[in-house]
DNA sequence: AATATTAATCGTAATATTGCGATGAATAAA
DNA sequence: TTTATTCATCGCAATATTACGATTAATATT
């Protein structure tokens, strides 16, 4: 199968799930955090950062990209990248609600 | 390959990857949403909730508590799961942090 | 125009994930 | 002791993900 049946699911528990899911492998962790860190656009140097092949890198700012978590423009040969703030801060919203969810105050039951 | 080249990462970019993805899955989400909503320990009814077979269910559950998020205790011919409250306060410093970077005050740039 | 540079896309191989039926182990109930 | 209940595990099929070499498209440089 390997395929999530997401219509067992409410749309909340889905979005969560897909803005989770990406950030599931550490070279789009890598990317993100060096997007923060230059606090711009990262234009060109993305394939040295990150490791890996440049396809290999190129298809998961694709993800990233399709997520809307990042923007990307064309500028002559090289590609600029930066954080879609708007979403960032959207996305953010949406899972803080779920991982901050209140504690039981009960004692451990098991 | 399939693989994702760990190596090439820092712990913390592998340690976030390995949180983000465990809620990666909707119904990993529903299972910890209802043992939030609970509030306590659910012995049994988990596959109702789900509405997935019950050897899936098992299996969304076994990795939930490979990752430390929840406990499992036996208790009868029932098993009864919560949240594992520690653990997830510690999983839930690492991923925020990751999440709630500053953005950066410059104006768009692509 | 010819060449170089950059990054997207295609194709493919290797591995991982998801889902479930069948089975098994363990306790409860009769 | 037999039967029922509950859940874990095994094994399999279907699909997804990851990674990269080869190629392509686009612009820059010479």
């Amino acid at each position: 199968m390997g395929l999530a049946k997401t219509e067992k699911f409410t749309d909340q528990q889905n979005e969560i799930a897909r803005f989770a899911k990406v950030f599931g492998h550490p070279a789009r962790v890598s990317i993100l955090q060096h997007l923060f860190k230059i606090d711009a656009c990262v234009c060109g140097d993305l394939v040295d950062e990150i490791g890996l092949a440049q396809p290999t890198v190129s298809q998961h700012l694709k993800e990233l990209k399709q997520l809307g978590l990042i923007k990307g423009n064309v500028e002559g040969t090289k590609v600029c990248y930066c954080i879609h703030k708007e979403n960032w801060v959207a996305m953010k919203k949406v899972l803080i609600a779920f991982l901050d969810q209140d504690l039981p105050i009960n004692p451990d039951c098991c």
